[in-house]
Order: structure tokens, then sequence, then C-alpha cells
DNA sequence: CAGGCAGCGGGAAACGTTTCCGGGGTGGCT
DNA sequence: AGCCACCCCGGAAACGTTTCCCGCTGCCTG
């Protein structure tokens, strides 16, 4: 470990004979003459020169970095929309960020004022919550900010959204086509975006199949809890109990759906013979779970990449309105409600 | 949006009436005199100063950010570390860059190469491989480095390892203790690290169990797929098929098992009763099946966590000889082998 | 009472680039 | 052949910090 230190632009240019400022042309395509660009070039390798993305950045104004934010990596969604914004990101220079917030909303605050500290050239954001501190932030950010997720009309941001209420109403819609009468629902949080939008879409789905008055508030078949595994299999199990007629249960995420098939076998119910099952979001637990699960695809993967676009756009300059981009839903059917 | 130039120390200081060393020892802490730090303090609200963490850098000679570079995000191994590793950084005050290299090897070499570049103070790197190009790499880096996977034992370098050969060995004995007898192995490609890893454990446990000889070159109930679901599945179908006296499958990751799970239920035979069946890494997958499946589990999260660890230890000045930590691996019973 | 020392604050340099500006040389046109 | 214009290259400033160094003030001590 030498820890020699490393070689600057002057160096470069000491060796080579020239000037710093020649230096730095021939490095940035911005010098015509062949030969002069041959020695700085030869002297760059001599010595090991690596320009300091750090000084270029203080001098140019951009860093050349893009954050994303999230709840939490481990989400299946989350992790889609990576997949597709790194790489998309990386072809055009840009390093990924990532900032997992947790469930605190302070977190995803401090992101957004982080933001003036500039070592991004902008971000991509996905807030738990839209609050009045958010829309506050996002108008004044001083970079370029993408949101995935829902977002009031009037805040000046590019916005990608998933349309869940839609995509719940579709999945019901589709167990009604099959035979369904008693469309049972598992919803996680009222008070979530995703878990509203998609009760929503349930209630609609069931009034346009005919199945409920749409001003019918009952939901007898309707539960609450969290979006994960355990929380679908107990909800499922004490629904099922309640009411053995339910012919057919949405999840509002797919590790409720894997919760609802467990808690079926469990009670010796088949699928879809005795009760048809669907989730949401089309994760890679749908395919491989017995009986393979149909789920409503939100997406995810397309609303990255539309997002990583719409994010370089903006770095590339274009001061456009703002655009608002909604990407549908779709149903893959497999056995679970076949 | 008003675009208006962010204010600089050199503001903070007019308002404040001070120099803008004063400026700079109040906001880092390095004054006494409390009126000073009040005077500082309210000049910095008044025109909204935050300090421009790329000037910092750039004097400081330290960025704050540490990059995490792998394969593919989308790996459940990966994105476990990730899951630890961001948050252990995030709370020592590091910013996390994502590489997600893809399978190309030149991808792997030029993240390391441009550590030169210093964006970043520190790297973890999970390498496909490890060729001689990567050991120079690693030799010459400028910042710390740690290495998750597999590293010759020469290399300057911190090192986290998992077993996956003792791994496939545990479940290979876990097998045979409950009574299998031929017990088969689904593995990767064989040229791959783990999958050849995984290959001489089995081997090393069915000796151990004495169901072959060491020296049995035969394999005749071990096939070589892809790490992938489909794979698993047309395998152990065909494996199956052809050997109906297997009564245990061991497969070399979660998609494999869950392949043989499928194929188990088509070819109509139950799972534990007729044929046991045992996967690895102990993804979530594993949990949700049906029926659950047991899983060794190779410590993703750990490892992720300890490179953490390590790395922070680096940064915070440690330079003790480089450390090799190897996670054991360990097997979660369900019920798919009990 | 005077001198010295400590501590605080200001000026200025430095980190490593990019880019503006200006001067000198060359080539072309008249 | 002379003049003008353009092209190249070098010098220097600037990006926004941190930190070194030095001078000043005030207090304590001899």
């Amino acid at each position: 470990m030498t820890q020699r230190r490393r070689p600057t632009i002057h160096e470069v240019a000491k060796v080579a004979g020239v000037s710093i400022s020649s230096v730095s042309r021939a490095l940035n395509g911005n010098t015509s003459n062949a030969d002069m660009v041959a020695r700085v070039n030869a002297a760059v390798r001599q010595v090991g020169y690596v320009p300091s993305v750090v000084a270029q950045s203080l001098k140019t104004r951009h860093t050349g970095q893009v954050a994303f934010a999230m709840e939490d990596i481990g989400n299946a969604a989350y992790l889609e929309m990576v997949r597709r914004i790194q790489p998309a990101l990386r072809d055009q220079g840009y390093r990924l960020l990532l900032h997992s917030t947790g469930a605190d909303v302070e977190n995803e605050l401090g992101v957004l004022a982080s933001l003036s500290q500039n070592y991004v050239d902008g971000l991509i954001l996905c807030p738990l919550r839209v609050t009045d501190r958010h829309v506050e932030a996002l108008r004044q950010t001083a970079v370029p900010v993408v949101v995935i997720g829902l977002l009031p009309d009037d805040v000046p941001v590019d916005n990608v959204r998933a349309d869940s209420r839609v995509g719940a109403r579709l999945a019901v819609e589709h167990l009604a086509e099959a035979g369904a009468r008693r469309i049972a629902f598992i919803d996680g949080p009222l008070d979530t975006v995703p878990g509203r939008a998609r009760y929503d879409g349930y209630r609609r789905g069931l009034a346009s199949a005919g199945l409920a008055a749409a001003d019918d508030q009952t939901d007898e078949l309707v539960r609450f809890t969290d979006f994960q595994f355990e929380a679908g299999r107990q909800t499922a199990r004490e629904l099922l109990t309640a009411h053995p007629d339910v012919d057919a249960v949405l999840g509002a995420n797919d590790l409720i759906a894997m919760g609802v098939l467990h808690a079926l076998r469990e009670l010796g119910r088949d699928v879809p013979g005795d009760v048809r099952v669907v989730g949401m979001d089309d994760t890679p637990l749908a395919a491989t779970s017995f009986p393979p699960l149909s789920s409503v695809s939100l997406g995810s993967a397309d609303r990255g990449r539309i997002a990583a676009e719409l994010l370089l756009r903006r770095l590339d300059g274009d001061d456009a309105p703002p655009e608002r981009v909604t990407v549908p839903p779709s149903l893959t059917v497999r056995e679970s409600s076949r």
C-alpha cells in the first residue's frame, strides 16, 4: 500500500510539457490538434492519471449521481424498479444512490432536504405518504425530481403512477366472470395510498359486476391487515371461518394472497375448485406458488423504466411542463383462479 | 422555480458579520464562543444555507459515500445484503452507491478501476469470478475494499465468505438422519463457484452418512442445470422418472427446490411422505411455499452486516491486517423434510 | 503595573478541476 | 508583401469549502 498521492492534472501537464488548460481541453475533446491529444494521452498513461470527479463536480456543478429513495428495497415492487432504473442511468453515465427510508416519514423528508446539499443531479422518489411538508419540499427542490406514486395534481413534478384501483377492479371483474359470487378482499392498511386505492377498486369491481350496490357500506367480506404473509394467513383463516360461503378471495398483494392460499389449504378447501384466489403485484412468488397464483401486475418494472426516462430528459435540460404518466395494470391469470 | 443560486458560506458570513472561517468553525463545532455559534446559526437559517458536500469532499478528501457492487440486485442473496449494508452505513453518515454489474466481468473491473476517481471512500464487492486482473486491481486500490465471496489467501483485502460446501453437506446429513437413503442433488452449473462448492459438499455429506463411498464417481443421482425455477422443475421431473426410488432431493438453491416441489406434485408424490426436499439460500420463497421448504441459510444478511462493519472499521482508520471471516451456514427445517 | 500567554477571529491558501480571456503565431486574402 | 482574422495555447480566476497562520485583545501573573 504505497499510498502515493494521486497524480493531478498538473503532473500530467508537466510531463507532457503543456499547460493544464491544454490537458483539460485534450481530455474533454475540446481541442483539434491531434499531436497535442496524443502527447497528453501519453502523459496520462505514464503518470497513471485519473480525473477527480469531486473536483469536476465542484466546477461543473453536476455530480453524475441520481438518488432513488423508497421505503425498503426488500419490497418486490421497488426491487423491480431499481433493476430497471440502475441500468438506464448507468448507460447515460449516472451513478445510482440508494436511500431506503424505512417506514419513517421524517427520513423521507430528510432525503428531500438533503437534495440541497447537491450531491445528486436528480431524484426518483417513492413516497409512502404525501404530506403538506412533502409538497412544500417538492416545490422547492433545486434538482429535478420524479415521483412514483400518487401525487396531488397541482404539484409541479414529473409523476409516474400505477393504477392499483383499476387493478383491483380488474381482479374482481375477472373473478366474477369466472363465476364467483361471494368475493372477499384482504387489504393492507386503509390509511396507506395503495390500501385505499385497492379498496376503492374492489368496491367498484363489485358494483360493476352487479354483486353489490354502489352504496353498500357493510363490507362484510373485507378485512384490513398488514401487507404480509402471516397477516394474510391469519386474517384469511378468520374470514373464511366466519364466512364459509366465500368463493373467491382477492389479496391486496402477493404476500397476502400467499397467506390466503395457505389458510385455504389448512381449512381443506380446494383452489381454485372451492375458492379462487388472486393476488396483486405479480412478483416471482406468484409464478412459483402452488397452485400458481393469478396476480395483477401494476407494472413496477415499467414504472421504474419510465421514471428513469423522465428524469434523464430533465437532466438533459428539457423544461417542458411536468408530465403525468399512468401505467395501466394487467392481470396474469394462472391456475389459482382458472 | 426561482432557480436562485444557492447561498454559500460567504453570504452567511456577510449576514452574520463575521469571517467565513468563523462560519466554518461554528458549523463544525470548532469554536467555543456560544455567541458566535448563535449568530452563525441565525444567519444560516436566515439565508437558508446548506453546505455543499462536493466542496467539502474536495477539501476534506472524503466523500461520505460507499459503493456496493454485485451482479444483480434481483438476486435474493444480494438483496439481503443490501438491506443490512445500507442502514449500517447510513447510521454512520455514509451514503450507498449501487452498482449492478450484470454478468459482465469487464463491468466489475470497471467498478474497481473507477475507485481511483475517488467518488467513494470504500467499496464492498461481490465478484462473480476472481481473475488475475481482479487481484491486481484489488492490490492497487486507493480506498478500503471488502470482498464478499471466495478470495485467494494472499490478496490483502478484508474478506467475508459463506461456506456453501458445508451448507450442502449439512443438508445431506439432515436428510440421511431423517431416514433418506437415495438422496438426489440438482445443482447449478459446475463451473460456477457455488455450483462447485455445493457439489463437493453434497458428496462429502453422502460419504459421511455412509451412503456412498468417497471415491464413488458415478453421480447417478446428480444433475446440473441453471439456478432457476423452470430448470429445476424440468430436471427434477426427468430425474424422478428415471429414478423412482429417490426418497430425497437437495436443490442447489430455493428456486431449483421450488421446481422440485412442483415436479413432485405433478408426479403425484407426497412431500415429505414419499420424498423429502431441501433448498438452499433460505429466501422468502422457502417460508411461503407449500409445504414450507427446509432450506440452508448461507447467512447473506449476516455477511452483509459483517462486510459493512469491516468496511466501517477501515474507514475509521483501522489498519490492522486484513481479516477473513467465514459465516457458518445453518439449516432451517420446515415441513418439506420433516 | 507591565509583560507574556492564551484564545479567538480574520485573511489567505489550498483542494483539482474547467473555462474565460488574451497574446502570439500562422495562414489567407487583397 | 502586408494586414487582418482566426486558431491555439498558456495564465489565471473561479467553484465552495477547510484549515493554517498570524495578529489582536484581554486576562493573569510576576
